[in-house]
DNA sequence: TCCATTTAGTTATCATGATAACCAAATGGA
DNA sequence: TCCATTTGGTTATCATGATAACTAAATGGA
């Protein structure tokens, strides 16, 4: 998360650059002004997903399983593979769905270790209406940019 | 923060989009590569930070009081006014800068309530030595992309 | 002037990120 | 086969973000 309301000014950045003798003035600005527009779409996506109840992590849990191409169920470690996110709180997060009850979990037929991972029908209805203000969202905000 | 380590193909957003009837592949692809690049930078930045016993929020605050132009302190709710982050966190962290002797408080003269804060001689120093390296970490990045 | 409202700061509590350290099952080379 | 190592998952603890609700001082209109 980037938090500066106001970006340092174009005389700003030059002054530090001269200063430190370090780096491109263009370049630091834009990286800057990068870092805010991120920010501030992340917040927004917050925003929308806590309403629904949700959060970026549990949305992206749901898309990366329901995206999978020939199996509906994941393990954890899979999808460990797929976001990048510790352990710890993907453990933990994947709880928080599974008391929600939008995934459920099965036996891990080859690894008694292991379960795997699956959306419910709940889970799967969520996504299907999460998704179209999702991309709304992101349409619109790249819309005003620019 | 954004954790999809593979962003969807070009096609699975078509997909999405196509089904949903909201926004355009192009706009949703973009915004999608510029959440990942973001995090990116902001990870190293925070590992950056951290490197250096502080955080991006610790960093910024002693970086609005450094950068007021006729003043060398400022109130808790004018930092407020300057980075886009809570009271209580910013009220936290300030303590903590309070603790580690790179802000100093003072008193205030026209009202009781609130305190003035300094950057002390070692958050004066702390500051010059970490942003040459923010700068060419930010540099660098930016190279790499593109 | 006096009291309602606003402002500055703080406390309590929660959400969500991390690392370190652990258990138990699986694996694989001597 | 047996034990050391790897792998899957979990627990404990901490860092750092948020909101709600509070105190005390300042402010401003009747």
């Amino acid at each position: 998360m980037f938090f500066l309301k106001e970006l340092p000014t174009e005389q700003m950045v030059k002054d530090y650059v001269a200063k430190t003798g370090v780096g491109s003035t263009d370049t630091i600005s834009k990286a800057l002004l990068m870092l805010r527009e991120a920010s501030h779409l992340i917040r927004l996506l917050d925003a929308y997903f806590s309403s629904h109840d949700l959060s970026q992590l549990k949305f992206l849990i749901l898309v990366v399983i329901d995206r999978e191409p020939e199996i509906d169920s994941l393990r954890q470690s899979e999808i460990n593979q797929r976001l990048d996110v510790s352990k710890p709180v993907l453990n933990r997060t994947i709880n928080s769905l599974l008391e929600t009850k939008l995934l459920k979990r099965l036996d891990d037929e080859e690894d008694a270790r292991a379960h795997r991972l699956a959306l419910t029908k709940k889970g799967k209805n969520t996504l299907k209406q999460i998704m179209p203000g999702y991309f709304e969202l992101i349409s619109n905000f790249m819309e005003q940019q620019s």
